[in-house]
RNA sequence: GGCCCGUUGGUCAAUCGGUUAAGACGCCUCCCUUUCACGGAGGAAUGAGGGGUUCGAUUCCCCUACGGGCUACCA
């Protein structure tokens, strides 16, 4: 190992609950890190002071604590670094904007905001929608480069407000190696003079990246693709700062898509098609808004997280069902797929099942136990351990617990009726009030001798068990499905038994 | 509009010039089970279009089309 120990960091701003694409961002760093020995920072960007959600920045690092990947380095764990949060920089970033104006590499605009939208309407055409403030306008703006240097004194003294431009090259070809895609290039008089320092002191995200990278040491730097267009302004500040060689090698993920339309999949999206979109569930402090989250919607830590990594990347042999660890080992960057994914939700559900069958009883338990609790079951541990087995592999998520095995602890709340009505008759009718008879005398209440109990009275009743066992499993259940209807008679004991059947032959003769 | 990125079944996707173009989700059929689920066996369904390069293109290059991203003193 060199003296160069990988670096990554997860940098969010914390304005809102965290979108699965910012988990699969933090997941993907937090499984670079780990496969090379490196650390894992959580850096907070908050230079944007009137988006500032207060609770986000905790609420973000419970998520990945949720996931089980939580960063190494951060506002909760500072290392040597810090600090991590880009508010309580502010005077670094100021210092090295000042640097690149005086080496002539940017510099100071004047222009009021009412100023900007005007050269932008009047400059707006057919041909050109959106003008930009580029190597073609900015000498028609007000700017140190603009103004003589006379009236920029007296503009800077006066206290005038004003941000700090990058002066953007005009003719020059900026390319760089993306881990993920390859080479890419930017033309520089495409781009415009990005506003690096703004008007109240604060770096924009060009500017702080570029010196939170360089001071946070980062090796490597993952960001989603919306990142791709602004890369050139970043190379060129790692380039002017004078840290082109420590610049950290770039990897841009690709989107995740809504499941339908098109575009990036958004909060909005969740909403209006019915499944989660942050990792757990958000409210806006300010308007009191709720947003789900995966985690109260049912889905275990692991398969999220095994679902994010797959969406986007995988190992090449064909299998999908990944812990942390296995992850850790297979990823690689490289396979990490250009194209953006949709998101489907139908299979996000599958990898949440298939958790729910691989994991044990014991893992599972406190989980379910809360679930019913929630909805006011109380079961014991005892009850839960013999429960559990029975119905896991019938839930796709952990709330579906409920609805599978709320029958164990109380009578079915609403009886499918019709299921047994068309096949219904007076001999069914006699052989249960005969059933529930011999149910009193049976002397082990187990699966196996209610089965064998349940089948000699069908025999002597000369009507074929089967035709009679669907109709049981309604009495008990409620509906069509559940474990073997046996094991639910045993489980739930005599006197519940002879009692769901009482009530359901009332509510037949009602029919009748 | 400009710039950038992308494009294999409905969806996630393998293939790194030669394959009957994997696998998974979902869907359908059947088996197991007289419930549901699990499990098992099958099935339908894919290289956007056009040019090249090559003995040979899904794979390399170009063009077009389509999709997406960006085009803020937001990240």
């Amino acid at each position: 190992m060199s003296a160069s120990t990988v670096r990554v960091r997860f940098a969010p701003s914390p304005t809102g609950g965290l979108h699965l694409g910012g988990v699969r961002t933090a997941l993907f760093n937090y499984l670079f890190a780990q496969k090379h020995g490196g650390v894992f920072i959580l850096r907070i960007e908050d230079t944007d002071q009137s988006r500032f959600v207060p609770g986000a920045e905790k609420y973000i690092l419970d998520c990945l604590e949720w996931c089980g990947i939580s960063p190494t380095e951060g506002p909760h764990q500072p290392g040597a670094f810090g600090p991590y949060r880009q508010s309580e920089r502010k005077e670094r970033y100021a210092q090295h904007a000042e640097a690149l104006v005086a080496k002539g590499l940017a510099y100071y605009a004047f222009d009021t905001p009412e100023e900007l939208e005007s050269m932008r309407t009047n400059l707006k055409s057919d041909q050109n929608p959106s003008p930009q403030y580029d190597h073609k306008t900015r000498m028609q703006m007000r700017n140190s480069l603009s103004l003589c240097q006379k009236d920029v004194k007296q503009l800077l003294d006066s206290g005038q407000p004003h941000v700090v431009r990058i002066k953007m090259p005009a003719a020059e070809t900026v390319s760089f190696h993306d881990m993920i895609r390859g080479e890419v290039s930017f033309q520089t008089d495409q781009v415009d003079d990005k506003v690096l320092l703004k008007a109240d002191g604060m770096p924009t995200y060009h500017l702080a990246v570029v010196v939170d990278d360089h001071d946070m040491q980062i090796t490597h730097a993952f960001r989603g693709e919306e990142w791709l267009p602004s890369a050139p302004v970043h190379l060129l500040l790692w380039e002017y700062l004078g840290w082109k060689e420590k610049m950290p090698k770039w990897a841009h993920l690709p989107l995740i898509l809504k499941p339908d339309g098109q575009g990036k999949l958004s909060k909005r999206d969740g909403d209006r098609l019915g499944f989660p979109v942050f990792a757990m569930d958000w409210t806006d402090p300010r308007t009191g808004e709720e947003t789900k989250g995966f985690k109260e919607r049912g889905f275990l830590p692991e398969a999220f997280v095994n679902m994010l990594a797959m969406l986007g990347w995988n190992d090449g042999t064909g299998e999908e069902i990944f812990d942390l660890e296995t992850l850790t080992e297979r990823f690689s960057i490289e396979r990490v797929h250009k194209g953006g994914a949709k998101f489907d939700f139908e299979k996000a559900k599958w990898f949440n099942q298939e958790w729910i069958k691989r994991s044990s009883t014991e893992k599972l338990l406190p989980l379910v136990s809360q679930q019913l609790l929630a909805n006011g079951l109380e079961a014991t541990e005892n009850k839960l351990n013999e429960i559990i087995p029975l119905v896991k592999e019938r839930c796709q998520l952990v709330n579906d617990f409920v609805a599978q095995s709320a029958f164990f602890f109380r009578d079915p709340a609403s009886i499918d009726i019709n299921t047994i009505l068309p096949k219904w008759d007076a001999k069914k009718e006699q052989f249960f009030e005969h059933w529930m008879q011999i149910i009193s005398d049976l002397a082990a209440f187990d699966a196996t001798h209610i089965e064998a109990a349940f089948k000699d009275t069908a025999a002597a009743a000369e009507i074929k068990p089967g035709e009679l066992q669907l109709p049981f499993r309604i009495m008990l259940v409620g509906g069509k499905f559940g474990p073997p209807v046996f094991e639910i008679a045993a489980h739930i004991g005599k006197e519940s038994t002879q009692r769901r059947i009482r009530l359901c032959l009332e509510l037949l003769k009602q029919q009748a």
